[in-house]
RNA sequence: GGCGCCGUACCCAAGUGGUAAGGGAGAGGUCUGCAAAACCUUUAUUCGGCGGUUCGAAUCCGCCCGGCGCCUCCA
């Protein structure tokens, strides 16, 4: 089955037909940078970073465009609130660039630490003002905006799609809306395309509307567009910016070029700690620095990857340590796997493609292809390993080259495209030159003539002990083995 | 109030017309001095409830119950 994604836009899963042969275009709301990411953030990214990493191993021409949003992010009320980044600013007493760099570094340290490859560019919005001007301009030539008072807003009924993304008709939409009586909009669904900055105002442009901002919309579509040109393939972004930010971008862009904005909306869904929404202005979000204090960042990954990207995922310690256990699974058979293929390498290399493994193989794309069922996708990975283990436990030399094959199947399955094996995965390997494996296997060998004279309250005093340096000691048929827990 | 999503074992979680994946936890067994790891067996006659369509439904339709999301910033 060919590659088949759920659009947003048609509420239906579709094959994927890129614009351009061979090429994928492909833009993901990135971060307000005001804070450190949480989970929430992890899920939206590490979703999003096992899309790309399945496309480029079909063999696509990626190009990953993610914004940081540096400015124009308000607070409360859309459009009449403050700016986030110039808050934090004002509560830390540094500039407003600081945090955005501060946050930004922060974002990248945790997105790093759970394997997520950066995007190919990184497109800032305070780097773009002309950009957002431009298109504001454009927008009020077309007749689809208009200024008031220094201000420019988007007219949503001069654009007869506006709700075709999230499924919402203007009329109706208003009932719910709260409208302000001081509001210098038309309709109350308009929305700023550039603000005025108000005295006292830090992050100030000049404009042809006079000093101020833009609005936090409109940085999405100049940005994309201006790297992914006015049409193309793939938009990305966290459920919650459907509405409004991602209607607000179709409009936006459409009204500017007269031409279809996107193709494909993929949108993940969201992060919830005991049942409840996560969010920042809830108060309950779990920071990932924090989390990384109790999880490996790539525990969380597969936690991530266990559950489908358009599934809500509740976090909590009981399904996180479940996750754990399972990684670990997993992991221990890929490095053992591993160790066999060096320690034991075989006579000669035997290419035979193996049958078993090319059918997991085949089953696993099958399950990235039904919309990145990355959660189909581990559960094979899990068929592998069962057999794996099998293998390792019998007659070895004869399942040589089932094992490589299952090597070169972990490799391309659970690390090219899911990206969730760690970079070092030698069996004992531990800091370079550090005399510990020197020592720990001084230790092993002092063990092991105590286990032979059957002094085991010695042999295992070692292994206690070792276990608390976080070092794990395996008696195996063929020797002990250690590693680093 | 409007729009939408979800409810699968003790926990997490796939499956969306052909007779319940996977992980964790639990139980029994093999191996082992023990432990760990691994392997084998086992754990939902059943998918929130009630009706309907169908040869056949967890999957489609209707109603009800429960939970959540968006409609205001959020990944």
């Amino acid at each position: 089955m060919p590659l088949h994604v759920y659009n947003t836009l048609s509420r239906a899963k579709e094959e994927f037909k890129p614009l351009q042969p061979g090429r994928v275009g492909i833009y993901v709301c990135g971060p307000t940078v005001y804070g450190h990411p949480h989970i929430g953030h992890a899920k939206s990214y590490v979703s999003f970073d096992a899309i790309i990493r399945y496309f480029r191993y079909l063999e696509y021409k990626v190009l990953y465009v993610q914004n940081i949003t540096d400015v124009g992010h308000l607070t409360d009320d859309a459009d009449e609130g403050e700016d986030k980044i110039e808050q934090r600013s004002k509560i830390d007493k540094v500039h407003p660039m600081q945090i955005a760099e501060e946050y930004t570094q922060s974002y990248f340290e945790d997105m790093d630490a759970m394997g997520v490859l950066r995007a190919d560019i990184y497109p800032r919005a305070t780097g773009h003002i002309i950009e957002q001007i431009q298109m504001v301009e454009e927008l009020l030539r077309n007749g689809f905006a208009y200024e008031v008072d220094g201000s420019v807003y988007f007219d949503v009924r001069k654009f007869g799609e506006y709700g075709k993304l999230s499924g919402r008709v203007l009329d109706e939409m208003v009932a719910g809306t709260r409208v302000d009586k001081r509001s210098d909009k038309r309709h109350p669904a308009d929305f700023a395309l550039w603000k005025k900055a108000e005295p006292g105002h830090i992050m100030r442009w000049i404009s042809p509307w006079g000093e101020g901002y833009p609005g936090w919309h409109i940085e999405c579509s100049a940005m994309s567009m201006k790297y992914l040109g006015q049409q193309f393939d793939i938009h990305g972004g966290g459920m919650d910016n459907q509405f409004p930010h991602h209607e607000c971008e179709i409009a936006q862009s459409e009204c500017a070029t007269g031409k279809p904005f996107v193709k494909y909306w993929l949108h993940n869904n969201l992060v919830t700690v005991n049942g409840h929404k996560m969010g920042k202005s809830l108060g309950n979000f779990i920071t990932l620095k924090d989390a990384f204090k109790k999880y490996d960042p790539l525990v969380l990954r597969f936690f991530i990857l266990q559950s489908h990207y358009r599934s809500t995922l509740d976090y909590s310690d009981q399904a996180v340590q479940g996750a754990q256990t399972g990684y670990e699974k997993l992991i221990n058979t890929v490095r053992n796997l591993r160790d066999e293929l060096t320690t034991h390498p075989p006579a000669e290399r035997n290419t035979d493609v193996s049958s078993a493994v090319n059918s997991l193989k085949a089953k696993f794309l099958s399950a990235m292809n039904d919309d990145f069922n990355t959660p189909q996708a581990i559960a094979v990975l899990f068929d592998g390993v069962k057999e794996v283990n099998q293998l390792l436990g019998g007659d070895v030399k004869k399942a040589f080259p089932e094992l490589n094959a299952f090597d070169a199947f972990f490799d391309n399955c659970a690390g090219e495209i899911l990206g969730i094996l760690p970079d070092k995965l030698d069996a004992q390997a531990l800091e370079g030159g550090s005399l510990e494996p020197t020592l720990v296997e001084l230790l092993l060998r002092v063990r092991d003539a105590a286990r032979t004279e059957k002094a085991f309250a010695l042999s295992d005093k070692i292994r206690d002990g070792l276990s608390q340096l976080g070092i794990i000691v395996e008696d195996r048929k063929d020797g002990t083995r250690w590693r680093k827990s």
